[in-house]
DNA sequence: GACATATAGGTATAATATTATTTATTACTA
DNA sequence: TAGTAATAAATAATATTATACCTATATGTC
């Protein structure tokens, strides 16, 4: 019996970043690249590269190297970004706009299918040709628009509330905005993006190293 | 001589968190709190948060816990949040306005100090009482405004020209939402927010779990 | 108020997970 | 054919997380 290995979350969290720079080898014509030479770009070991690829497969060539738009491909397969993936938006303020707005989701599969919100100025309005919904549609267009995703732009009051309602629709993937832990049934996954806590870290970092800094300082004087 | 024991990517990324769960129990009036207590709602283990807190110094007591007051205003200081920082955002579109009416980083020391954008019909423009600049007078605001941290909210191909000229500037930090990886110097930091790469996560996160549910299908008919 | 007991943080140690390094082998390029 | 460069696998080095133990403090009981 084939023991599958579980593949680490570290090297899951770094196949995007590949992703993006094997788009931009192949947007500028590169066709062949090796471990090494991607590695000084991204500023990695180019054995972390091999090691991470080697995961899922040989996808490179000895004494070749990589092809690039291959590797991108199956990267992309790997990512599951050669399948469609439905999409809703649930919050139309100016993150739930800007998500609707970034064209690129839509080239890789992700398409949005609708977007809700409480506020009742806003419904009505059509947002990259998107009607803006009140949610209490939510459940019946999760199910006749086959949506398994939903990008969470709400205060943290309303997030657990509309995501239980989410989940019990059938929606299978949460991209949460919200600034508050979701609970979810095992078969869903949340995807959490906080973006105070972000900033906090940026915060504590330019802290750190202006402290840092002011003891070296001190120590020369 | 006393060795600085360097704390660790993983500590620091969890402090927000703790921060977050300590100011809600703070508005919930809970005065004090035991670490299996804490381990319990924030689904991590007691001893992480000890050793997590014992990083910088203990505060708690034995016997007793962590008197959540206390505890919210330390990591406060720890994160830096404690101080004052003057924030500009470049990019005045969809996510610049919702950084900028994000009303609680003010809270929080972020003082949003100006917009920028190069795009002609939003100069001038108010958000939130902060008027729209053009990128012209970018390098004298930064000055006159003692500015250290700045949110890029551009397109990539942007990205990397404006983040040269605040470094140049004095910007010690950047907050980078362009999908680039940006070159900077050793006293400047930055954070990325990929959104791109976050949702990719989420992509293959739901493939796999789908797959993985298939195989399990396959096995038992 | 004194004592016993449970509580709970701190800290050392062990276990895991993740990265990096090294080596041998093999396929392809030039 | 020589050189390049990936694969594969083993090992070493780090980083991270979990476990276990020690001891101070709080609390309840007499």
């Amino acid at each position: 019996m084939v023991m599958e290995r579980e593949i680490s979350k570290a090297v899951i969290s770094r196949l995007p970043r590949y992703y993006r720079y094997l788009g931009e080898l192949l947007e500028n014509g590169v066709e062949r690249i090796s471990s090494n030479e991607l590695s000084i770009k991204m500023k990695v070991t180019a054995s972390q590269i091999r090691q991470d690829l080697n995961n899922f497969g040989g996808f490179g060539q000895q004494g070749y190297g990589y092809n690039v738009k291959y590797l991108y491909t199956e990267i992309g397969k790997i990512l599951g970004i050669d399948r469609q993936h439905n999409l809703i938006i649930i919050g139309a303020g100016n993150l739930g706009q800007a998500i609707a707005n970034y064209a690129n989701f839509e080239k890789r599969g992700f398409v949005i299918k609708g977007m809700f919100d409480i506020n009742p100025r806003l419904i009505g309005l059509v947002v990259r040709g998107i009607e803006i919904r009140g949610v209490e549609d939510l459940e019946q267009f999760i199910v006749d628009n086959d949506v398994q995703m939903a990008a969470l732009t709400i205060p943290k009051t309303k997030a657990p509330e509309i995501a239980d309602r989410l989940v019990k629709a059938g929606i299978k993937a949460i991209w949460n905005f919200a600034h508050v832990d979701l609970v979810v049934p095992d078969d869903v996954v949340v995807e959490n993006v906080h973006l105070s806590e972000s900033l906090m870290r940026l915060s504590y970092r330019i802290c750190s190293l202006q402290d840092q800094k002011k003891k070296e300082d001190k120590k020369k004087a």
